[in-house]
DNA sequence: TATAAAAAATACTAGTAGGTATGTTTTTTA
DNA sequence: TAAAAAACATACCTACTAGTATTTTTTATA
């Protein structure tokens, strides 16, 4: 194989690893060591393609974790159709497509935030980055259907757009400690009753 | 002094601190060193009052946290007035009463739900205590709300509730990667806007 | 006031953490 | 095909981790 390629299977293979073993046990608490035993590599590897366990995480956080949030909060949003029923189907279908796994450790996003959004200014800087970009698409969404005429003109599209993360990244941490949905059902009706609200 | 008084005096010094740590450095992060370097004791000390970190951990989660949620979020909810008032004043009074560090650390309940509400169910459960009784609570007052006639009648009172908390949880997460409170004046408006749905 | 018991201090263990120094293997290139 | 460079492996270092064993100090009690 050609080298090129080879290095970055290796990098992407770290990656990965990293992301399922961060998502499932923590940042902090996922050590260097453990990484490199699932990917079958060594340390020499993982020091050869990262700098340190800071920018591994850093990587994660803006490779990983935000595709996740583009291709499962962002692009749903960029169809044609109903601005409501696209919002309703979002949140909704998002949170019925998780397994079990995802359900039982919230969202990665949404743990980094808790566990290093405090922490250090680099970490803070590229998980805003992601939540901006979600906010900033919810806005231009909910701005179109103020133009349709589907979305009452005299509400804050900002504070809408921030409600709706805010509470969807709020029950994805508290799903954690249920063992049913019945919270999820919960919030996916309280969400509708909000979406009555701003309906035109 | 006696005995007793100066070894619960003792035992709440680690609690307290140990809540502190917790709070800004995370709960497996803070090492039983750190919590026993800044109460001037030793770890004899620790081991005599605690069998292990998980005990202190737990004992934080079910005597700090509960008490903070239930002085904060719940007993203001338990007042005689307008049940929509009291709780855009509950939410809101709140997160505008929060000090600069109390808002850079985001909320200690969902830092520990986050960090290790999936991580074993003994914190699970405790965890889930505190939820359920601020829930139980919410859905008291909404009910309480339907019966005098200012909330409306169709609306579930569970749902709503579940949404409140968990957009509050949410925010309180996600305000840690701003450096100003754009975010929480959003968040806040976005609940009025929620409020006045489930006004009857 | 001697003795027992509780509270706290000291010294230690075995294991893990991030990171480094250096060696070996593989691939590229001249 | 030999030398250079990249990819990866091995061995190790220092600092820190939760927890234990033992000793000293303080307080209660007979």
């Amino acid at each position: 194989m050609l080298q090129e390629q080879k290095s970055e299977f290796t990098k992407q293979t770290i990656l990965n690893e990293s992301f399922k073993l961060f998502y499932k046990n923590g940042f902090k608490t996922t050590s260097v060591d453990t990484i490199m035993k699932t990917t079958k590599l060594t340390k020499g590897a993982f020091y050869h393609h990262y700098k340190n366990k800071k920018e591994l995480g850093l990587a994660v956080i803006s490779l990983k974790l935000q595709e996740r949030v583009f291709k499962g909060m962002i692009e749903p949003l960029q169809q044609p159709g109903n601005v409501v029923n696209i919002l309703e189907n979002t949140f909704s279908e998002r949170l019925k497509s998780f397994s079990l796994h995802d359900k039982k450790h919230g969202c990665p996003t949404n743990n980094f935030i808790n566990e290093i959004g405090d922490f250090e200014t680099a970490y803070q800087m590229a998980l805003k980055q992601i939540i901006d970009n979600w906010r900033d698409a919810l806005i231009l969404l909910l701005e179109r259907g103020k133009t349709e005429g589907s979305i009452k003109q005299n509400i804050s599209s900002a504070s809408v757009a921030v409600y709706l993360i805010s509470a969807f990244e709020g029950v994805r941490g508290i799903r954690k400690l249920y063992d049913t949905d019945v919270i999820l059902d919960e919030y996916m009706s309280g969400l509708s009753i909000y979406l009555q609200q701003i309906k035109h």
